[in-house]
RNA sequence: GCGCGAUUAGCUCAGCUGGCUAGAGCAUCUGGUUUACACCCAGGGGGUCGGGAGUUCGAAUCUCUCAUCGCGCACCA
């Protein structure tokens, strides 16, 4: 006999084991003579497996099975991202940790030779993780960023991309990151909160306010809003005057973006170190010079008595002389402002004027639908044409409201760990090409923004840029499913990317999951220490309950609220469905079974009902988890499972099984789980006798020849029966000796289930009548005009409560009956509302009445 | 400032294109050793679907508005 629950701890690994041995993740044509493609989302090469990645697995692995399973030819391709910033200060700072050496100590080569070595034991844990979640995946097909022909395949996107024109060298302000020394792209400004102080200064005629004195040095112009009526008299003119270096001539100009609200209204710019100053320099073609170096110390050519000062050192000192020169004429302290920082490390971001690659997303030479169109108009037109549909559709908006914003996408980072960049330079000359075009010639030292690389995941995996039969056959891929957190870094770059590439759409559907949180909401992190090790629970529950807690109860976009009481809650449900092939495995004859064929004229009416409704279960399976609606469908086969086929199904039929409805039932059913609780039900298959995997198995398709209404509403009746007997004797605590009479009108479900009633109720004594006649010292019940149950009790019963129980029924009935008949004397709704919901409404009308007029005779009864 | 989301039972959440008297799990109460399952079985209590207005024959569902909470983007001289 087999234990009373799934040994979750020992079995998994095995049949994890036995499905990559029968090679069952790769793709094999099916019936539907179609691809299915999911592109898994790389997770870091650096990390360990977070719930974030458990939920994205499960997700996927969900859908990638119920398609396999449906006979589509599937891939699902894992994989690793080399995370360029994140990975490079991470083995910086565990190699400063161990030998208090940094990179530049190591030399760039060496150094790289110690990230890759991380980077592969990284990778183990990871893979090993991913399994541990039961994924379904291709290992076979496991991509890395890094990996020589991805490496090659960037390369060729650069290039193409720059003879294009998509792709130029140029001067902008950009986000420098002091403490890593290198760039940062504008998505990965994080802003936090911070109080400071705020100065104002006067300026020749005018006072200007600022927070950062220490950029101000060779600031010259003077910007006022052309409608400001306290500086209007002044635009156009030049003043001079005292400032930090000494005497120097200021000139006054306009521009419309500047707030009159804010601070005084008037300011100074500084174009080299500062985005909004940068394009009112533009605009009015003044020149502009740097003042902070990279390391973020002041240069000498701004300022002699401050060169090589930090910022903050620097600021001081300004002050200090401006003070000298009476030139402050106030100083504000706790100014509310945010400061921006690097959101992988940390560092102050210095807005800094630099020569840098970039992405020029308003060049309107890519070719699209037999048009010419910028990266930023396929963007919009894809999504806009529901070429690509964003899952939830409200994350359209936002998708479209970043594009509007966007700007030139700055790609070179000065790290060394990336893709290197295939540009060459001597004496000035700038060439783009794969090898060094000779003698002199000298590489760009820069490697490129990670999401560079990440952006082309869909295709560069498949083989681009040959026209390899795998990126024929699975490119377009047909879900991305990742979190919505990275639909601006990642999603939006993989569209960018891939229609300039290759033509097509990177993907049909994005589906974005939410972030796990704990029980209260609250993001998990390791300092709250409210964070659920995703292998820890799946030690304690078992991964099929761990896959089930973050799926269930979670819609796209919606955030998921975790907790272990969810978890032990799907567990149980993990031991229900084992359970109840236990019990098939305990009664079914195994030798018969292949023989037998379904004859209807010998089935029960438990028999047809449950063999319905297993057909329409397979119907809305199908129906929502092609709509990718996954909690909903889990929510369904989890319900059906436990109470119409367990509660009901198997209770009625214990005593009169048949051998072959029960094997079907139970064996679509386990199909029909398989994608949401793999592990249990793969096991549960075996135990049934298949030599075959279950996850192979063909997804059930609906059998109309198994559809039997009339039964349906026949155990309909036969439950309601039960159902209120039951709960007559909780509500009179009769559990023992307990007298029924069943009054009926031509049911005979229940004549022939009168055992069933027996066993399911736990009535004593019961008696079937066709005469409705009042019965002393009996309880009534009324369950359908057809149906009325009577309990008898030995003692003189409590008549009043008896009459007050019947007549409150009768008075909720009768306001029932009231709305309906208000409903259906309303000419507008006869007329307006569609002809089924009224003749529902007819229907439900006359069932009521009927059934009103039984329990008031009943009451009317008990009067006399 | 612009935008997005949430608000349904004590807790965590379902409820698709508006249509039977609003659901689940957990918790709670009552009663159960029925030979698949106490990680179980049976029964019960608990909600004016955040407030207000509107559209409609009909609103938890659509529109507007207010409130509270959360998030994104922009600005931050």
């Amino acid at each position: 006999m087999i234990p009373k629950s799934f040994d979750y701890n020992t079995l998994e690994d095995k049949i994890y084991q036995n499905w990559l041995k029968s090679k069952c993740f790769q793709p094999k044509p099916g019936k539907q003579n179609d691809t299915f493609t999911i592109m898994m989302p790389p997770p870091n090469a650096t990390g360990t497996l977070h719930l974030g990645h458990a939920s994205m697995l499960a997700i996927q692995d969900i859908i990638i099975r119920f398609k396999r399973m449906s006979g589509y030819e599937t891939l699902w391709l894992p994989g690793t991202d080399h995370a360029a910033i994140a990975t490079q200060d991470k083995v910086e700072n565990l190699q400063f940790q161990k030998t208090g050496k940094n990179r530049h100590d190591f030399g760039r080569e060496k150094f790289l030779q110690l990230v890759d070595e991380f980077v592969k034991q990284s990778q183990e844990t990871i893979v090993k993780q991913t399994k541990k979640m039961g994924a379904s995946c291709d290992w076979d097909q496991t991509k890395f960023t890094l990996d020589p022909e991805l490496q090659d395949a960037v390369t060729e996107m650069f290039i193409r991309m720059y003879n294009d024109g998509l792709i130029y060298r140029g001067d902008r302000v950009i986000n420098w990151d002091p403490k890593m020394q290198t760039t940062v792209a504008d998505d990965e400004v994080e802003y936090k909160e911070e109080y400071t102080n705020f100065y104002y200064f006067q300026f020749g005629p005018v006072v200007i306010g600022t927070s950062r004195p220490e950029t101000k040095f060779l600031d010259d112009t003077i910007v006022v809003h052309p409608e400001d009526q306290r500086y209007k008299h002044l635009i156009g003119k030049e003043f001079t005057h005292e400032w930090i270096n000494g005497e120097i001539t200021s000139k006054v100009i306009a521009d419309e973006s500047i707030d009159m609200e804010l601070g005084t209204g008037a300011m100074t710019i500084s174009p080299a170190h500062s985005f909004i100053d940068y394009e009112i320099a533009q605009k009015n073609d003044l020149k502009y010079e740097r003042i902070i170096d990279l390391e973020g110390k002041i240069l000498s050519s701004a300022s002699k008595e401050c060169a090589g000062m930090t910022i903050k050192e620097a600021r001081k000192k300004v002050v200090e002389i401006l003070k000298e020169k009476d030139l402050v004429t106030d100083i504000q302290n706790n100014y509310y402002h945010k400061v921006a920082v690097n959101y992988r490390g940390g560092g102050i971001i210095e807005p800094q004027l630099m020569e840098q690659w970039f992405i020029d997303v308003n060049k309107t030479v890519v070719d699209w639908k037999d048009q010419k169109m910028s990266l930023k108009q396929v963007m919009q037109d894809v999504v806009r044409s529901n070429d690509i549909e964003i899952l939830p559709n409200s994350q359209e908006n936002v998708y479209f409201n970043w594009i509007d914003k966007l700007q030139d996408w700055c790609i070179s980072r000065q790290i060394w760990y990336g893709h290197r960049i295939p540009a060459w330079f001597k004496d000035g000359e700038v060439k783009v090409q794969i090898d060094s075009p000779g003698e002199g010639w000298k590489q760009d030292p820069d490697t490129l923004d990670t999401w560079f690389s990440s952006g082309m995941w869909t295709f560069s995996t498949l083989g681009w840029p040959n026209q390899t039969e795998m990126l024929k056959k699975f490119h377009p891929t047909d879900v991305l499913e990742t979190g919505y957190d990275i639909l601006f870094f990642w999603v939006a770059r993989m569209i960018l990317m891939t229609t300039y590439a290759t033509g097509q759409i990177p993907f049909k559907t994005v589906y974005l999951h939410g972030l796990v949180r704990d029980k209260n909401g609250d993001k998990m992190s390791k300092s709250k220490g409210n964070g659920i090790d995703p292998l820890e629970v799946i030690q304690k529950y078992g991964t099929d309950a761990v896959r089930l807690s973050l799926v269930m109860g979670t819609r796209p976009g919606q955030d998921v609220r975790l907790f272990e009481e969810k978890i032990a809650s799907y567990r149980n449900f993990v031991t229900k469905i084992w359970n109840s092939t236990r019990f098939a495995l305990m009664n079914l004859d195994f030798d018969k079974i292949d023989k037998e064929e379904i004859d209807p004229t010998k089935l029960s009416e438990a028999d047809k009902w449950i063999l319905h409704e297993t057909q329409e279960m397979i119907q809305t399976q199908t129906e929502l988890l092609n709509q990718y609606r996954l909690s909903e469908a889990g929510t369904k086969i989890y319900d059906f499972l436990w109470n119409d086929f367990c509660s009901w199904y198997l209770e009625i039929s214990k005593k009169n099984l048949n051998n072959k409805v029960l094997y079907l039932a139970l064996s679509d059913i386990l199909k029909m789980l398989h994608p949401f609780v793999p592990f249990v039900t793969e096991e549960l298959w075996k135990l049934l006798g298949h030599k075959e995997m279950l996850m192979l198995e063909e997804w059930p398709e609906m059998n109309k020849n198994l559809l039997f209404p009339k039964e349906k509403e026949q155990i309909d009746n036969l439950k309601k029966t039960i159902t209120a007997i039951r709960s007559v004797m909780a509500d009179f605590d009769v559990s023992k000796d307990s007298h029924i009479t069943i009054q009926h009108k031509s049911q005979t479900v229940i004549e022939t289930n009168q055992d069933v009633i027996k066993h399911m109720a736990k009535v004593k004594t019961l008696e079937l009548t066709n005469d409705f006649k009042h019965i002393p010292k009996t309880i009534t019940q009324v369950v359908t005009p057809e149906i009325t149950i009577l309990l008898h009790l030995d003692q003189n019963i409590d008549l009043e409560a008896e009459k007050e129980k019947l007549s409150l029924e009768a008075s909720n009935l009768n306001n029932f009956i009231i709305s309906l008949e208000k409903k259906l004397s309303n000419k507008n709704y006869t007329e307006k509302a569609p002809e089924h919901i009224v003749e529902e409404t007819r229907q439900n009308l006359e069932t009521s009445q009927k059934k009103l007029t039984k329990i008031n005779q009943r009451l009317k009864a008990l009067s006399e």
